[in-house]
RNA sequence: GGGCCCGUAGCUCAGCUGGAAGAGCAGUGGACUUUUAAUCCAUUGGUCGAGAGUUCGAAUCUCUCCGGGCCUACCA
């Protein structure tokens, strides 16, 4: 550490030193609870109202010091744990010897355990009155301030520690979050899917269209591109008879971030022989909302000042009808290219050149249609050029069984029943292929040896993916995804 | 990538029409044995993000850079 020490700094390492001079060790390996805060208030409050302590029993709680009230001869001090605050009231008369002068020692930001007895304050507060404590790890920084937390964002996400310690909010965002993913395994689970893990170090990006993260794997002395789909691994685990899998992963998309968008990203995708996309809709609404249900105790949430409601069914409509129902060009009359671009020009709407029919009416949609699907809704059968590995539509071999899921204004989920020709599979392949020679940077690509699998039999197998922080930031209100990522990503600080 | 905005004490923020760096919380000393944003008295603490420029004089004006946020465009 370079430069005289913090004045601060210096004043707790003094107050650390005290205490080992009195005999306490400041970081001890070993610590006692036997209540937790909510457990002592609840034992409090099973207390008739007109008694004031608990007798007979003697407890032991243990805390992060958050706020400190000193009264002279008495001091209250909160405590935090994991369960939440507990107040506990230290007084001259009924601690130990030196305890109460030691009292002095203890700064915010300490973890202290205190031995005492539960009771009630004057106002009915559930308190320990305290006859013991004993320093349980002493901080050396202060903790944010008490009464307006932690604000700033970059400190906020860069020590996320702070944040959680500060904010209240921040802890039930990344509790909902972690209880859902939970939530979300149990009813996949409970439906027979089998949970796996594929590599995260691929060989060529594939699965979607999307630029990768490079990097090198020196065993090997190749280069490995970070994943940017799960898909077709999963493929190859339903080809190889595993009927129903899921996976929870990362993908890594080396491209721009926004409020709804971060290069590293969790996704789940799930794959189910003998179901077809209509099948996968229903599993969809009813995982999403018992899900909600389960986790936040309803199936309603507020997000970005509108009510949304997770109750099933969701609403189904047609990309073609969705088109025309907000106004878009109607892909019926414009069916090809050349025709297409020419009206969305005209409809100042962005058509470049090198964009194919699929990603013309991608451009279309994410204008006219996506803003206003607001409660959640099925986006259904989607123009083939814009879905290569989904199959086509019986009875339209202009459209494919897909479907992308909306809620509050953004797509957070896509499914297809799955493209098992391997003959039509290759064929499409090599349509992408072209649209990159034509100069689409944005295609999906293919490799051989999913190929090669899927010339092995797949069944009829219908498939879901989902971008799990995106439905954690309809859970939880958030309307940027980086408040529902830990530790999103951040410049390098250089000195 | 484009537009707008922010960076001042450990934390939350004033100060910005240029003229001696402030408040609250935290800290330190003191009073107080049922407080809970405790209260009361006193008090320490600053490279005003960094650098350059204009000026007698810059937290304040100009430029460059660094970091961040919001909006916007593109990929989930």
């Amino acid at each position: 550490m370079e430069g005289p020490l913090d004045e601060l700094l210096a004043q707790r390492l003094a107050k650390l030193e005290a205490l080992r001079e009195a005999g306490m060790d400041p970081y001890p390996p070993r610590s006692t609870r036997s209540h937790t805060s909510a457990e002592l208030v609840a034992l409090v409050e099973a207390l008739a109202p007109e008694q004031h302590e608990v007798h007979g029993v003697e407890v032991d709680v243990a805390g992060r010091v958050v706020a400190r009230r000193d009264m002279g001869k008495a001091t209250f001090i909160d405590l935090q744990d994991g369960a939440g605050r507990l107040q506990v009231l230290l007084r001259q008369n009924a601690l130990e010897d030196g305890l109460y002068d030691a009292l002095r020692l203890i700064d915010l930001g300490d973890f202290i355990g205190v031995h005492g007895v539960p009771m009630r304050t004057r106002t009915g507060q559930p308190t320990v009155g305290a006859s013991r404590w004993t320093m349980l790890a002493k901080a050396l920084h202060a903790p944010p301030e008490k009464y307006h937390g932690l604000a700033d964002v970059e400190i906020r996400q860069r020590k996320r520690y702070l944040d959680l310690m500060a904010n209240e909010e921040t802890r039930r965002t990344f509790t909902i979050r972690s209880r859902t993913i939970a939530a979300i395994r149990r009813f996949l689970d409970a439906r027979g899917f089998l949970e796996v893990e594929t590599p995260i170090l691929h060989e060529s990006e594939s699965g979607a269209a999307a630029r990768p993260f490079l990097t090198h794997f020196n065993a090997l002395d190749e280069d490995r591109v970070l994943r940017i789909s799960l898909e077709l691994h999963l493929k190859r685990l339903v080809i190889g008879g595993f009927e129903r899998v899921y996976e929870i992963g990362r993908n890594f998309r080396n491209e721009g971030m926004s409020f709804k968008h971060n290069p590293e990203f969790t996704m789940i995708e799930t794959y189910e022989a003998y179901a077809d996309y209509l099948d996968v809709a229903r599993m969809v609404e009813e995982m999403v909302s018992s899900a909600a249900l389960e986790v936040l105790g309803t199936t309603r949430v507020t997000f970005r000042d509108r009510e949304i409601d997770f109750a099933p069914p969701w609403r189904r409509v047609t990309f073609y009808e969705a088109m025309r129902e907000y106004g878009g060009p109607d892909l019926e009359e414009f069916r090809d290219t050349l025709s297409l671009r020419r009206e969305l020009l005209h409809r100042g709407i962005e058509a470049p050149l090198t964009a194919g029919y699929g990603k013309l009416a991608d451009e279309a949609m994410s204008h006219y249609i996506e803003p206003n699907l607001i409660q959640p809704t099925f986006l259904m059968d989607y123009p083939v050029e814009l879905s290569p590995l989904a199959k086509r539509k019986p009875g339209n071999p202009r459209l494919v069984e897909r479907f992308e899921c909306f809620i509050g204004g953004f797509e957070f989920g896509n499914a297809y029943t799955e493209l098992n020709d391997p003959v039509e599979q290759r064929a499409r392949f090599d349509d992408q292929l072209a649209l990159q020679a034509a100069g689409d940077a944005e295609v999906e690509l293919l490799d051989d040896d999913f190929l090669f699998a899927l010339e092995h039999g797949m069944p009829p197998t219908g498939g879901f993916g989902m971008g799990i922080d995106r439905l954690i930031m309809l859970f939880t209100g958030q309307s940027s995804i980086r408040e529902v990522i830990l530790f999103p990503p951040h410049k390098t600080i250089h000195e």
